[in-house]
RNA sequence: GCCGAUAUGGCUCAGUUGGUAGAGCAACGCAUUCGUAAUGCGUAGGUCGUCGGUUCGAGUCCGACUAUCGGCUCCA
C-alpha cells in the first residue's frame, strides 16, 4: 500500500501490515499520523494526517473516505457519550454514511434535548482527547469481552462473522467498541460535528425484530465546511416539492381525502398535460406506439392469473368481501394484465411484432400509511405506462429503443445529469424469489450489459433487485434530502406471457410465445413534477410552465391593448395572463417574479402607440421593447423546442 | 405498519403558571391611473385538526382518532 503524505513524500508498505500500524509507524519517525487507508476491505489512498498539533488535514483530492473516517470517528465518540449519559443503553453498530453518520442504541426515544447533552458530551470527550488504539482478539474471547460488557448486539454481530475473520476493536481511552476501522488516532481529530436528528430504526433492518434509536450526525473536517453544508441543507428545503409545490398552487391535500392522495390544482394539471401530451405524441408519432384505455379495476379472477392476488393483495384496494360478495373487485396497481388482453384480442403473425402498447395509466397502490410523502409516494398516480410485445429476435433492439426514448425524455426535461443507472438483477442465492431458469437469466443479464455499454451509459449492478419475472434496468434519482426514488423503470420479461398464454405464429405456422418489455419513458407524473419542482427550485423551462406571460398593464387605461395581445398569444397556444388590478407597475412585476414567471409583457402608452411590447423576463431582466410579432415568434421557438433557457440575472429574491 | 415531532384565520407565526384569541402578508372595499421588485386608508375573516375527558373555566392539561413532517421497511 501506497501512502502520500502531506509534503508529498511517499511511502511504501507491504500487505502485511494493518492500516492502522502503518499510520503508528509513520507518525514515530514524522511526528504526524496517518490514518486512514483501508475502508470494507478496499485498499484507498491515504489521506488523513492529523500533524503534531492534531489538527486534521484531508492531504489527497479525493476527500471522501477521509470524511469518512473522521464520521466514523466522531460516531464512535456518540456512542461514549451515550453510554456516558445513558449507561443502560446497548449498543449497535454506527457506520459512516453519505451525509455524515448515525448510531443505533437500543435506549429510550431521544429529544432534541439528548441530543443537545449527547453533543455537549462530545465535546468533553474530543476535548479530553483520547488516544484511539487498536486490538484484536480470538472469537471466544471476543464474544467472553463483549458478554462481560453486556452488550448482547455487539456478541451477536460476532457471532455472524466469516470465520476467518480478524476481530477488530477500538479504545478510545476505555470506551472500547467492535469495529473494522480505520479511525482517527486521537478523538480530538473531530473538528467540526453535529447531530441531526434521531428515529426509529429496527435491529438488522427487520421490522420483526427489536426497536432501536438511531441518532444521525454529520462531521467535517473543519468549523467552516460543517456550517457550509448546515446552511446548504436549509437552502435546499426552500426546493422541497412538498413545500414549494404547495407556496406555488400546484397540488394540496385535505386530510378527509386522504393521506397519499394529493389534488392536483390548475397550475400543476396544467404542468402535468403539457407533459402527458409531449409523451403521447412523442410515442405515437416517433416510436411507433398505439394507445389503450383499459380499466382502472377488475374482478379478483384477473389478478388470481397475473400472480397479484397471492402476493400482492396487501399492496391492493379490493373493493368487497370474498366471503360476502359474488364477485370482488380491485383497483388496478399495475397496467400489464390489462393491455395483455388488448393484445389476445385477436390472434397475431410474427410479421405484426414488435406491438407496442401505451397508456397514460392511472394505478393505486395501498402503501402503509407511514410511507406517503408529498408527490413522490402517493396511493393513486398516473404513469406513461407501456408494454411492448415483442418477438424473442427483436428483443435487445426493443430494450435499446425503450432505454433511448427514457434517456431523450430525461435529456428534454434537462434532467439527465441527474441520474444513476441501476441493473438491477436476481439473486442466484434466493431462487424461489424468481421463475426461470438460471442460464436464462444470466443470459439476458448479459444482454442488458451489452446494451448498456453500447449506448455507453454507466451503471451499477444491484444483486436481488430484479422483478420475480426478469431483471431491469432501473433510472433513480435523489431529492432534495439525498432520498432515492426510482423515476424510470425499463423490465425484461421473457417468463410471463406464458402465464397470459400470449402467443403469435411464426412463419411455419407454429404457436410462439413472445416476450415481453415493461417500460415506462418519464415516469410517474406526480413524481416527476416533484422532482421538476425541486430541480428548478420552481423556476421551470418555458414550455412547462402552466402560466408563461403575464401582460401588465401600467394602468387600466391600457386594458384593451393588453387584451388585445393577450388574445394574439393565445391564439399562438401560449398559456397567458393579463393583470388588471389597479396596481403599479413595480408591484405587478414584483408579484409575477413571486410567481416564477419566465415572462412578463409590460405595456402602456409607448406600447400601443407603436404597436410593441416591453418584454421582461426571469432570465435576463428588462430584455427591451420587441414587436407583437417578433415576441411572439421568439417564444414559440423557445417553447416549440422545449429550450431550458438559463437564468442570467443572480440576485433576488425572497 | 412502527418510532418521534407537529396541528392557532388563505399563508407565516405570537399567545406568559389553564381565565374564554393577536400580528404581518394575502383577501375584500374606497381612494390612486401610476413606466420595471411592495401606494395609502379602511373592512371582514378563527367553535385554535376532530372527538372525548379533567376542571367553576381548556388554544393551553390528559386520551383516542385524522392529517402533516423526519426516519425505518418498501416502491413508480
Amino acid at each position: 500500500m501506497k501512502i502520500t503524505l502531506k509534503d508529498g513524500s511517499v511511502k511504501e508498505y507491504g500487505e502485511a501490515k494493518s492500516v492502522y500500524e502503518i499510520a503508528k509507524d509513520i507518525s514515530e519517525g514524522l511526528a504526524r499520523t496517518a490514518c486512514a487507508g483501508e475502508i470494507n476491505g478496499e485498499i484507498v489512498d491515504l489521506r488523513t494526517v492529523i500533524s503534531e498539533d492534531a489538527s486534521l488535514n484531508i492531504v489527497t483530492a479525493n476527500d471522501e473516505a477521509g470524511l469518512k473516517v473522521i464520521r466514523h470517528t466522531a460516531s464512535h465518540v456518540l456512542a461514549e457519550a451515550v453510554k456516558r449519559l445513558f449507561p443502560e443503553a446497548k449498543v449497535t453498530i454506527g457506520p459512516a454514511i453519505a451525509e455524515g453518520f448515525y448510531y443505533d442504541f437500543d435506549a429510550a426515544p431521544f429529544s432534541r434535548e439528548d441530543l443537545d447533552k449527547l453533543e455537549a458530551e462530545m465535546k468533553k470527550i474530543i476535548k479530553e482527547g483520547h488516544e484511539i488504539t487498536r486490538f484484536t482478539l480470538p472469537r471466544d474471547k471476543a464474544i467472553a469481552f463483549m458478554e462481560e460488557k453486556g452488550e448482547p448486539y455487539k456478541v451477536e454481530l460476532i457471532q455472524d462473522l466469516p470465520e476467518d475473520a480478524e476481530i477488530s476493536f477500538y479504545d478510545q481511552g476505555g470506551f472500547v467498541d467492535l469495529c473494522a476501522g480505520p479511525h482517527l488516532m486521537s478523538t480530538k481529530g473531530i473538528k467540526a460535528y453535529k447531530l441531526i436528528s434521531s428515529s426509529m430504526a429496527y435491529w438488522r433492518g427487520d421490522s420483526n425484530r427489536a426497536q432501536l434509536q438511531r441518532i444521525y450526525g454529520t462531521a467535517f473536517n473543519k468549523k467552516e465546511e460543517l456550517k457550509a453544508h448546515l446552511e446548504h441543507l436549509e437552502d435546499i428545503k426552500k426546493r422541497d416539492h412538498n413545500k414549494l409545490g404547495r407556496e406555488m398552487g400546484l397540488f394540496t391535500t385535505v386530510d378527509v381525502i386522504g393521506q397519499g392522495l394529493p389534488l392536483l390544482l390548475p397550475k400543476g394539471t396544467k404542468m402535468i398535460m403539457k407533459m402527458q401530451r409531449w409523451i403521447e405524441d412523442l410515442e405515437d408519432k416517433e416510436w411507433g406506439y398505439v394507445r389503450t384505455k383499459t380499466p382502472l379495476m377488475a374482478k379478483s379472477d384477473l389478478y388470481k392469473i397475473s400472480g397479484h392476488w397471492d402476493h400482492y393483495t396487501d399492496g391492493m384496494f379490493v373493493l368487497g368481501d370474498e366471503k360476502k360478495d359474488k364477485e370482488v373487485f380491485a383497483l388496478r396497481p399495475m397496467t400489464c394484465p390489462f393491455q395483455y388482453y388488448c393484445y389476445k384480442n385477436e390472434q397475431h403473425s410474427y410479421r405484426d411484432l414488435p406491438i407496442r402498447y401505451g397508456e397514460t395509466s392511472t394505478l393505486f397502490r395501498n402503501e402503509d400509511s407511514g410511507e406517503m410523502h408529498g408527490l413522490t409516494r402517493v396511493r393513486q398516480f398516473t404513469i406513461s405506462e407501456g408494454h411492448l410485445i415483442v418477438r424473442p429476435d427483436q428483443m435487445v433492439e426493443e430494450f435499446k429503443g425503450c432505454l433511448a426514448l427514457a434517456k431523450y425524455c430525461l435529456s428534454t426535461l434537462g434532467v439527465e445529469e441527474d441520474v444513476t443507472y441501476h441493473l438491477s438483477k436476481w439473486d442466484p442465492d434466493n431462487r424461489e424469489k424468481y421463475i426461470g431458469e438460471p442460464e436464462v437469466w444470466e443470459e439476458t443479464q448479459q444482454h442488458m450489459r451489452d446494451i448498456m455499454n453500447e449506448l455507453e451509459i454507466p451503471y451499477v449492478e444491484d444483486m436481488g433487485e430484479a422483478a420475480f419475472y426478469g431483471p431491469k434496468i432501473d433510472i433513480n434519482t435523489k431529492n432534495v434530502y439525498g432520498k432515492e426514488d426510482t423515476m424510470i423503470t425499463i423490465q425484461w420479461d421473457a417468463l410471463l406471457a406464458e402465464q397470459f398464454d400470449m402467443y403469435y405464429i411464426d412463419k411455419e405456422g407454429n404457436k410462439i410465445r413472445p416476450y415481453i418489455i415493461h417500460r415506462t419513458s418519464i415516469g410517474c407524473y406526480e413524481r416527476t413534477l416533484a422532482w421538476l419542482i425541486e430541480k428548478y427550485a420552481g423556476k421551470f423551462p418555458t414550455w412547462l410552465c402552466p402560466e408563461q406571460v403575464r401582460i401588465l398593464p401600467i394602468s387600466e387605461k391600457y386594458e384593451d391593448y393588453a387584451e388585445k395581445i393577450r388574445r394574439e398569444l393565445a391564439k399562438n397556444d401560449i398559456d397567458v395572463t393579463v393583470d388588471n388590478r389597479s396596481e403599479k407597475i413595480g408591484f405587478k412585476i414584483r408579484e409575477a417574479r413571486l410567481d416564477k414567471l419566465p415572462y412578463m409583457l409590460v405595456v402602456g402608452q409607448k406600447e400601443e402607440e407603436e404597436g410593441t411590447v416591453s418584454v421582461r423576463s426571469r432570465f435576463a431582466g428588462d430584455e427591451g421593447s420587441k414587436s407583437l410579432n417578433d415576441f411572439i415568434s421568439f417564444i414559440k421557438k423557445e417553447i416549440d423546442t422545449k429550450e431550458i433557457r438559463k437564468e442570467e440575472i443572480t440576485k433576488e429574491n425572497s
